[in-house]
DNA sequence: CAAATCTCAGCGGCACTGAAATTT
DNA sequence: CAAATTTCAGTGACGCTGAGATTT
């Protein structure tokens, strides 16, 4: 009697939609992980890097609030970036108690890198949907998170 | 000069699909665990009795496959739950190393308060959406998940 | 005997709270 | 002085690993 269940998910659940898309979503985030792994970064410090790289130099409280981390936890991650030489922190001359957070040209090529890694998770986390289905998905989490924002 | 940012995530980042589903994810998760926590509910505790009241009593083992949850997790969860009097633990009689999991009444009861909790934060989740976007969400989100069971 | 099942101890990612230190 | 910013210490939920005890 060895009995191989698979994945069978609650119909009662399931139904809903928050559940499934919570679930869909701690995939995504592993697979993310997964691709980030090898360069020895989690996920928020491509996040990160990313959103220097984006919008530029900011203070630690705005580059949270974009990404919607606590200052708190924006402190260690910087710690880890800028231990590696991926990001610059000085203090802000317009205002003592800001620190400017800058991305650095090699914080920039690990960047890319991460992007590489990230865009072979992402065709095959999405290698079971049709280019249509992935462009609706796109469209919708877009759209779903346009409302986190409001909710926020 | 006080900047109130709002949320503003890297365009590189959710360009590709996988940040932006982890996140809307991350705050399916959150929602769904607001809608549980004024019952002492965690989100897991409620998925074991959805899968209990869904597919009858079963071992740990499956129990804790059908949902994709390690072993180890199972027993602590089961603990809070049996606790409460909404499992009840019995040893299988077919063979004395597993334990035969099922939902009790009073766990049907909770159950069915939890649901309507989710729900109602379900309506509020999904209130930026139409029907027809609410529909196509949900559909592909089970076409993902389905991918998901095949990778693991 | 090897394998399955339940259990416990522990770690890593992540999100959050509370409070201290400094500066405006 | 109150408020803003960075920082630290701690907590909780969640997923995972490794190992022990019992039974098949």
């Amino acid at each position: 009697v060895a009995p191989d269940e698979p994945l069978r998910l609650p119909p009662q659940l399931l139904d809903g939609g928050l559940y499934g898309l919570s679930l869909l979503g701690s995939a995504a985030r592993r697979a993310a992980i997964a691709a980030f792994a090898e360069l020895g970064l989690r996920l928020d410090h491509v996040a990160f890097l990313a959103s220097l790289d984006d919008f530029g130099p900011s203070s630690q409280r705005v580059l949270g609030r974009r990404l919607r981390k606590d200052p708190s936890d924006v402190v260690g991650a910087l710690d880890d970036l800028q231990a590696e030489g991926l990001v610059r922190r000085a203090p802000d001359p317009a205002d003592a108690r800001r620190k400017l957070v800058s991305i650095t040209a090699k914080g920039r090529r690990t960047l890319g890198r991460a992007q590489v890694g990230l865009a072979a998770a992402e065709d095959e986390f999405f290698g079971g949907l049709d280019a249509a289905d992935r462009r609706a998905l796109q469209r919708l989490v877009r759209a779903g998170l346009a409302g986190v924002d409001d909710r926020a």
